[in-house]
RNA sequence: GCCUCGGUGGCUCAGUGGUAGAGCGGCUGCCUCGUAAGCAGCAUGUCGGGGGUUCAAAUCCCCCCCGGGGCUCCA
């Protein structure tokens, strides 16, 4: 915003020619004069943009500021797109001079000059010292990132590090082995759009009754139905699970955190993101954008040993927020509110961050493998690294890529930005060709002394630790994104899309042919295993297809030869059908899922029971 | 956040100034069925919200909300 303020004896315009996007204004509104006023030019420009209220709250106290010093009541606004070579859309520079004006209004006699149109204009200018001023006035604050303005005059550049350890130009690099991987890289590199389409996942997330937006909620916040949540749930704890027994601590931390707090006011300058403000009785707080804060603050405090190293810490943040941009949000895939699991691990130095975050990287693969993504076919891994790191570090990184399995993508950036020397993340691409990351891990020097976390060494000194941020899965939401893409991926390829065994909310479906053989059912007692019953009064054609519209791996119907004999006759999704006993079928399903957690179905088990909660 | 397209019954969508529609789903009844949609009847509506123009607005205009795509962004 750029302001120029001019003490005048009387201003006196004229509205001649209107543009496409002028105001509309009453015929006597077009000529207007006021006498012994100051007079605000003013440009909005481009960067304003998304900052109104800030913008608006800076520019009135600056105005008033003048005003008061030339002792004058008067305010005529004059939108006057010229002072800036880059202003913004026409449309947000009309609604911020207005809600200047209306600022105004309160304390002033204001005037303001119609918006959009060319103008002729008589003004005379005081001449004393005061008389005339100009401003330029930013939404810049202390809750805005500082990292974000350096990530532009960094220089990346970008390379293929193959199992053999070339590192190779990416325009130099042959790609037709790994199509996947050039994917990636054009989404990386060039931006690549090409599909104008909705993702796939949000359709399928929607029709299986998973998950839906929230209309009363703020964008990119959404609700999980119950079988959305029973998945949801599962996967929670599927990574929990797998990070306790790689020897993390599990806590909990709050959510919201004082702006004021010095440690996490600098560290908020070094993290690209729009929080969430709360206005609380007595403080503003921000709501976190990952666990980093709490684990932090809670080890700022803790007296640690160098035996306690390497130390591990663990939460499950339900939830993240970040206030992406509104174009940004998609489906499962981009959210405002997500769950994402992160384990710090606190070591002693770079080498030994080294070893830790191999280690992390095996348990990263156990759960993402769990899932049901294939690694490395899945996913494709991407390094960034500053020039130094890569100099003093290169094996390191080789060896990465030649436990991955399949060559990476790097960035290496010619200085270091963040907080972190050393990232890499596994990343997912889609139907539509997006990539999103989902595994990452981080080598960062920064916060153990921003955060004054201290431990004591052999030798009796304190140091600060090197700290692993490691989100072993992503975002839950993301895997169930992964996972939905993934699935219709193979109804592209001809295969029918399903979801692994033991994440599916029904695993085995009874249909009874007719009602007599519902006593049948109604007597079966299965543990550790979810199962429903269609009771619907519908013929049973419908009712298989219900239950394959809704991706049931296994569809049991009941007649009277099941009733009689005991031996079920049992349609599997992959197409086959099978005589067996209830038994062996439960038997079957346990064998398959072993090892992974189970819940069970939070549903009625009858279908007529339950609601439609999408249709 | 910007640009752009869209929002009509639970779902998918037709209707573009003049009496709100269809299919699916729901409900009721018939049918009692052997592996992907049986038949009939009934009820479904702040036409996303607010304001305006008009004798008259789902339809035209303005603002807002929600969603898609693009830009931007992606720790």
């Amino acid at each position: 915003m750029r302001i120029l303020l001019v003490h005048s004896d009387y201003i006196e315009y004229e509205a001649k020619k209107k543009l496409d996007f002028a105001e509309k204004i009453p015929e006597e509104k077009r000529k207007d004069r006021m006498e012994e006023c100051l007079v605000v030019f003013v440009s909005v420009e481009k960067r304003d943009e998304g900052k109104m209220e800030k913008i608006v709250e800076r520019t009135c106290e600056e105005i008033k500021k003048t005003a008061d010093l030339v002792n004058t009541k008067n305010i005529m606004v004059y939108p006057y797109v010229h002072l800036s070579s880059t202003p913004s859309s026409p449309k947000f520079a009309e609604r911020t001079v207005n809600a200047i004006y209306e600022r105004l209004k309160s304390e002033f006699n204001v005037k303001k000059s119609p918006f959009g149109y060319y103008k002729a204009f008589k003004l005379s200018c005081k001449g004393h010292p005061l008389s005339e001023l100009s401003r330029e006035i930013t939404a810049e604050g202390e809750e805005v990132s500082e990292a974000l303005k350096k990530e532009e005059k960094v220089k990346s550049s970008w390379y293929i590090l193959t199992e053999k350890g070339e590192l190779i130009p990416v325009k130099e690099y042959d790609f037709s082995e790994y199509e996947n991987l050039k994917k990636f890289t054009d989404y990386e590199i060039e931006k690549r759009r090409v599909a104008e389409r909705e993702p796939p996942h949000v359709e399928l997330m929607q029709r299986l009754e998973l998950v839906d937006y929230e209309p009363g909620s703020d964008p990119g916040n959404l609700r999980y139905y119950p079988k959305g949540r029973l998945i949801k749930s599962l996967l929670e704890e599927w990574v929990t699970d797998n990070v306790i027994d790689y020897g993390a601590m599990e806590i909990e931390a709050p959510i919201m955190y004082d702006f004021e707090h010095p440690s996490l006011k600098s560290y908020l300058h070094r993290f690209p993101a729009r929080q969430y403000v709360i206005q609380t009785p007595n403080k503003r707080v921000f709501l976190r954008f990952a666990a980093c804060f709490g684990q932090f603050l809670m080890l700022h405090d803790a007296t640690i040993s160098y035996r306690n190293l390497p130390l591990r810490l663990y939460e499950l943040t339900r939830y993240s927020f970040r206030v992406e941009q509104r174009g940004e949000l998609s489906g499962l895939r981009r959210l405002r509110a997500f769950t994402m699991p992160d384990c710090h691990a606190f070591v002693a130095d770079i080498e030994n961050a080294k070893e830790e975050m191999m280690v992390r990287f095996d348990l990263a693969k156990k759960i993402q493998e769990g899932v049901g993504l294939d690694i490395p076919e899945d996913l494709e891994l991407a390094m960034r690294v500053t020039e130094d790191f890569w100099n003093k570090n290169r094996n390191f990184l080789v060896e990465m890529v030649k436990r991955w399995g399949k060559p990476a993508l790097v960035e290496m950036w010619s200085e270091r930005i963040f907080y972190f020397v050393f990232k890499y993340e596994w990343n997912y691409v889609d139907n539509l060709d997006k990539a999103s990351a989902l595994t990452t891990d981080q080598i960062d020097i920064e916060n153990g002394k921003r955060y004054d976390i201290k431990y004591t060494d052999k030798e009796g000194n304190e140091r600060h630790p090197v700290i692993l941020h490691l989100s072993p899965s992503g975002a839950i939401e993301r895997i169930m994104y992964a996972l939905l893409e993934k699935a219709y991926r193979d109804s592209k390829k001809g295969i029918k899309p399903s979801l692994p065994l033991w994440l599916s909310p029904t695993q085995i479906r009874f249909i009874p042919i007719s009602e007599e053989h519902m006593k049948f059912l109604e007597n079966i007692r299965i543990e550790g295993v979810r199962y429903d019953i269609d009771d619907r009064n519908e013929t049973l054609g419908k009712r298989i297809r219900s239950a394959e519209r809704e991706w049931i791996p296994y569809i049991v119907v009941v007649g009277d030869k099941e009733v009689k004999s005991k031996v079920l006759s049992v349609r599997i999704r992959n197409g086959e059908n099978r005589e067996m006993t209830l038994e062996d079928l439960v038997t079957e399903i346990k064998e398959k899922t072993k090892g992974k957690p189970f819940k069970k179905l939070p549903l009625p088990i009858k279908l007529t029971k339950r609601p439609i909660f999408r249709g």
